[in-house]
DNA sequence: GCAAGGTC
């Protein structure tokens, strides 16, 4: 096999095919290919009422035009006779499978001639070779009720997300959330959490009572247990106390002890995984998804995307034990579970896709914390699945009793109780509803608990409960008072029912979205009706501004989000506390990333200069208006109102002046060096991924670090011999420089050679840097000699302290 | 600024 880079890699081999000789080609890609959107003309929230947009056309685009991956495909499928599909065997992939066909350019009705379909669940030899001779046909129906699905919740999402979002913001200045949006699983999920918070808030609780018996026996005092736990009448309750209390002594009827068993598990699928790590390791799935991931692109264990807790027959246990035979941790059961023999695991669920969750090589703590408390979970699972069942039994610390002893009473007590609420809904009860419901997939589960987190629905509180916000209440209350079918998991079992008869070829796509669509219409236009229900809710709770702009980030004060105005002077202002926060001009804002200032608790924004080659560049609101350091003279200008209301030009403090000596964005954990140009430093700009480059904070002097590294960062060490920041760079794994494939390189821009070769510089006049980032001493010419990179005697620099800058 | 699905 030989392998050559593109945009996803390409291997080429011989072999046979069909009883030819041919010549494989084996690409991929990386998920979805295309997704769906709406035209531009639908893109402006002003200009469209939400309600047009159920019978807007809808447009197929690259879901990451970045990636090229519809180029990739069309250039490697020129030449091909044959076109053999290997993705999920599931309806998504079914999906995908057409996608890559489009691309390629071969027509469609090519199937079964130039065009085939693998069917596989495994990615085993033997997998791979059989799915190789029973070659099928791509599933049009499966593909195409995916492309029903898709339209249908971008529909229905976006109509009522873009209306809930106008009418209330318009309306309320504390809503506390970017936007208020609506989905068929993210809506139901909140439902589940808001339905819990109900059935606590109407709690009522109820007394009961309950007997407490007590016998003395070899001295020591023994509370008997009733087997009818308790009563809710006291009058039945003081009844059966006389009984028991009158008869004075009692007869053991019979001795036995319990064994209990806990059945050895089948295997892990991904939402098992997430309920433990969510409820045992505190870990939430958003977490725990990106955690496997890692741990799956580095070999630790199989592929974590999966519904199956069911082994293929031909799996390899033994192999897949001798694995952990290695480590301390479970060395001794694994060996035992080798050598004295082990189980096969539970028979679980064969959902088709992929193998249950398995680890694949042995690991150490070295993955870092939360990594290796997952993978060790994996790992306890895997041999607890090939293990014989836990029996065990009940603490015992009771006397011996005979039947038929006599036992004396010593006294029959009557406890009052009264019933409780339950807690908030866990995580990972939640995670079971949704599964149960058929809420979202194993891969878009944690996205839809994050988004309602994100949206400030609700927080997740200690033990990873999680408890509805008021305005996540507010909006589920408000689509029980106008239709409660919004809110319930019925309105997605519609969806996927009404899509799985595509699938099943019982319906014509078409006019099942046609259908469906129509169904939403009709909600969509009672609920826009019957909106000022739901308002009066939303009056009785948050307060009344009619203001303009939209809102964009938290204010470190009061923790709300504060508003955008757009009209110049660009500013933020924050309704709560009613203050004003100035910002760079001509440019656009966003926020960034919900980083928080650790000066002010703001959330920090990025600013973005116009133009090819603009730099942009994390900011503060409240540091910028009111810079918090001293000293700080050559600030980046911003535009100031001043008490007479005129626009003039102010102080602004970006992140890039910050002299913060810990926080991630500020120049001294950023800036690399001195600016060759001014007396400016040199700072890493943190959003310029793939194109990663320095700008300097005080003029427009730009370098350009190496193309295509998968990261670049400072660290906390300066280069011994200039003083500049060392950074790391973790080159791109198809075009890494070094040797042997490695990625990670450490080094100073301006004393590494390697790296130095790799850099360029803009907008200067000469190819000259100074070391350092002018506030350090420097060490001499360290290692000695002039590398012919910079010019000697340059008279704007004569600093004695700076010598070595004609190194 | 929107949905839900896929994925190093």
């Amino acid at each position: 096999m030989s392998t050559r880079k593109g945009s996803t890699d390409v291997h080429e081999f011989d072999g046979m095919f069909q009883g030819s000789y041919a010549n494989f080609k084996v690409t991929s890609v990386i998920g979805h290919v295309l997704s769906v959107d709406f035209p531009p003309a639908y893109q402006n929230w002003e200009g469209t009422d939400p309600m047009d947009l159920f019978e807007a056309p809808v447009l197929r685009s690259e879901c990451n035009p970045k990636a090229h991956i519809r180029r990739h495909l069309a250039q490697e499928a020129r030449g091909c006779t044959y076109l053999i599909l290997w993705l999920d065997c599931d309806r998504e992939g079914e999906n995908i499978c057409y996608e890559v066909i489009e691309c390629t350019g071969i027509p469609e009705n090519e199937a079964g001639r130039r065009i085939f379909r693998a069917r596989f669940s495994s990615v085993t030899k033997k997998d791979i070779l059989s799915a190789m001779d029973n070659l099928v046909l791509p599933n049009k129906d499966e593909a195409l009720s995916v492309d029903a699905r898709q339209e249908i919740d971008l529909k229905v999402g976006v109509a009522f997300t873009r209306f809930q979002t106008r009418y209330f913001q318009g309306k309320y200045g504390n809503l506390d959330s970017r936007v208020i949006s609506y989905g068929p699983c993210q809506t139901p999920t909140l439902g589940f959490c808001v339905r819990r918070y109900q059935q606590i808030t109407t709690f009522k609780p109820e007394k009961f009572w309950s007997l407490k018996t007590y016998i003395i026996k070899d001295g020591d005092e023994i509370q008997l247990e009733w087997d009818r736990k308790k009563l809710f009448d006291f009058d039945v309750t003081v009844m059966f106390q006389k009984m028991v209390t009158s008869d004075g002594t009692l007869k053991i009827a019979d001795v036995s002890v319990k064994e209990e068993c806990k059945t050895h598990p089948s295997g892990l699928n991904t939402v098992n995984m997430l309920k433990v790590a969510s409820s045992a390791l505190g870990i939430g799935p958003q977490t725990a998804m990106h955690l496997a991931e890692r741990l799956y692109t580095q070999g630790f264990i199989s592929y974590p995307r999966t519904e199956s807790t069911a082994y293929p027959a031909s799996f390899d246990f033994r192999s897949a034990l001798a694995v952990l035979v290695h480590n301390p941790l479970w060395s001794n059961d694994v060996r035992t579970l080798l050598d004295a023999g082990f189980v096969k695991p539970r028979q679980g669920h064969d959902a088709g896709d992929h193998p249950p969750i398995t680890p694949m090589r042995s690991a150490t703590e070295g993955l870092g914390t939360d990594a290796w408390r997952l993978y060790q979970y994996i790992c306890q699972h895997f041999i607890g699945t090939v293990s014989p069942d836990c029996r065990y039994t009940s603490e015992n610390s009771l006397p011996a009793f005979k039947k038929g002893d006599s036992v004396s009473i010593h006294k029959v007590d009557i406890y009052e109780g009264s019933t409780t609420p339950p807690d908030y809904l866990s995580e990972s009860e939640l995670i079971s509803l949704m599964e149960k419901n058929g809420i979202g997939t194993d891969a878009s589960i944690p996205v839809h608990i994050n988004n309602i987190c994100e949206r400030n629905y609700v927080q997740v509180n200690s033990g990873r409960r999680l408890v509805p916000t008021p305005l996540g209440t507010t909006l589920i209350r408000g689509y029980q008072c106008i239709d409660a079918d919004l809110c319930l998991p019925d309105i997605r079992s519609f969806i996927e029912q009404q899509i799985t008869l595509i699938a099943k070829g019982k319906a014509d796509h078409l006019q099942v979205i046609q259908h469906v669509i129509q169904q939403f219409m009709k909600k969509y236009s009672y609920f826009v009706k019957k909106i000022e229900n739901m308002d009066a809710l939303f009056e009785a709770q948050f307060s009344p501004l009619a203001d303009s702009g939209r809102l964009l980030s938290k204010c470190g004060k009061c923790g709300r989000y504060m508003k955008y105005i757009s009209t110049q002077p660009m500013r933020l202002y924050c309704i709560t506390c009613e203050d004003v926060y100035y910002l760079p001009q001509n440019g656009s804002i966003k926020l960034y990333k919900e980083i928080i200032c650790p000066l002010d608790g703001f959330e920090l924004l990025l600013f973005s200069m116009l133009g090819p080659d603009a730099k942009s560049f994390p900011l503060c609101p409240f540091c910028y208006t009111n810079p918090p350091f001293e000293g700080i003279d050559k600030l980046f200008g911003a535009l100031k109102i001043d008490d007479t209301g005129k626009v003039g030009k102010g102080a602004g403090m970006p992140c890039s002046l910050c002299p913060h000596p810990t926080c991630k964005q500020s120049m001294i954990t950023q800036g690399v060096c001195a600016c060759p140009e001014c007396s400016g430093t040199l700072i890493l700009d943190p959003v310029s991924a793939p194109k990663w480059r320095l700008y300097c904070n005080m003029c427009n002097c730009i370098v350009l670090l190496p193309h295509a590294a998968h990261r670049i960062t400072t660290t906390d060490k300066k280069c011994l011999t200039c003083e500049s920041t060392i950074i790391e760079v973790d080159f791109n794994k198809k075009t890494t420089p070094l040797q042997d494939g490695a990625t990670l390189h450490e080094g100073c821009i301006l004393c590494d050679d390697l790296l130095h070769s790799l850099i360029e510089m803009k907008h200067g006049k000469s190819f000259f840097m100074r070391r350092g980032r002018g506030r350090g001493r420097g060490r001499g010419r360290g290692r000695g000699s002039n590398r012919g990179r910079g010019r000697r005697g340059n008279s704007r620099y004569d600093d004695p302290k700076m010598s070595f800058r004609d190194f």
